[in-house]
DNA sequence: CTAGCTGCAAAGCGTTTGCACGATG
DNA sequence: CATCGTGCAAACGCTTTGCAGCTAG
């Protein structure tokens, strides 16, 4: 895979150096499928590498940050998690009963951001939401629970 | 004032006591016009009760959490925040260049709210929104660095 | 009276930083 | 070879918790 090829190129072309820690922090963030925690990053980085600090992981993940090449967010009130980032923007619904996270498409934003735009001036990035609610199964469980019972 | 009077009530009917503690919390969240932080309510909390501890600030926010009285939003990176929910959703506007926040009206999201339930039956908890973006001064500012200079 | 609430102090946790050594380019 | 990156350990700041005394109901 040459995948790991153009963000090597981005790192030197901005003055950084690549090193086998990033390398392997770079493939945890892109073989994970979502969302991943710092320590999730550790955790991958250690089964190859095993004395990587999580100092390094949080300094190369402040690196990658600056590039744009990943996102932080905070997911509820829980720990911080990181994600790559893609070339298309994308959203996340998060079932805040069963934590199933599904994507969602970006359509459904773009006449949210032009409206905001069109009325306010303000210009929204709206390029990774997450947003929290009840999934199909769990709100099909949640009216078994209050109906018949 | 008695706007105090049913926020206590639903206190009482819940089992929780009435202290002059949780009632300056309370006032502190209700005069605050937006997100304040547990810090911050201490602080005003303290003015008139200089005893008041950060850990009773945070055990008094938790119960008003779960009585849905009160939210929690991660502001960026930083510090959690908390707000006092008024009956209407609405959103905030966070610049990321000044940190100005505006109100949203909830009319926009309506029809994204909708959108995602027919089309995915995730059923979205869409009443307290915060979009970070470019405010439109801080837009026209950037235009004018990269513009004529 | 008695459960729940409080202040205090200390622990906990994720994150950041200082430092000297080691690796990269 | 100069610089940047690393591991280690300690600091940091917000948040949580254990505990004994106090207070609301």
């Amino acid at each position: 895979m040459s995948c790991e090829a153009e963000t090597t190129t981005v790192l030197r072309d901005h003055g950084h150096r690549i090193t086998p820690q990033r390398m392997l922090i770079l493939s945890s963030l892109r073989h994970a499928a979502g969302h991943i925690s710092a320590s999730d990053i550790l955790e991958r980085v250690q089964r190859s590498y095993p004395y990587v600090d999580i100092s390094t992981v949080y300094r190369t993940l402040s690196v990658l940050k600056d590039l744009h090449l990943v996102t932080e967010t905070q997911m509820g009130g829980e720990n911080a998690t990181f994600e790559w980032l893609g070339p298309e923007p994308h959203h996340h619904l998060i079932c805040r009963k069963c934590d199933q996270v599904t994507l969602l498409d970006h359509d459904h934003f773009t006449e949210l951001a032009s409206g905001i735009l069109r009325e306010t001036g303000f210009h929204p990035d709206i390029d990774h939401f997450a947003i929290f609610g009840l999934c199909a199964e769990c709100r099909e469980a949640n009216q078994n629970e209050s109906g018949p019972a």
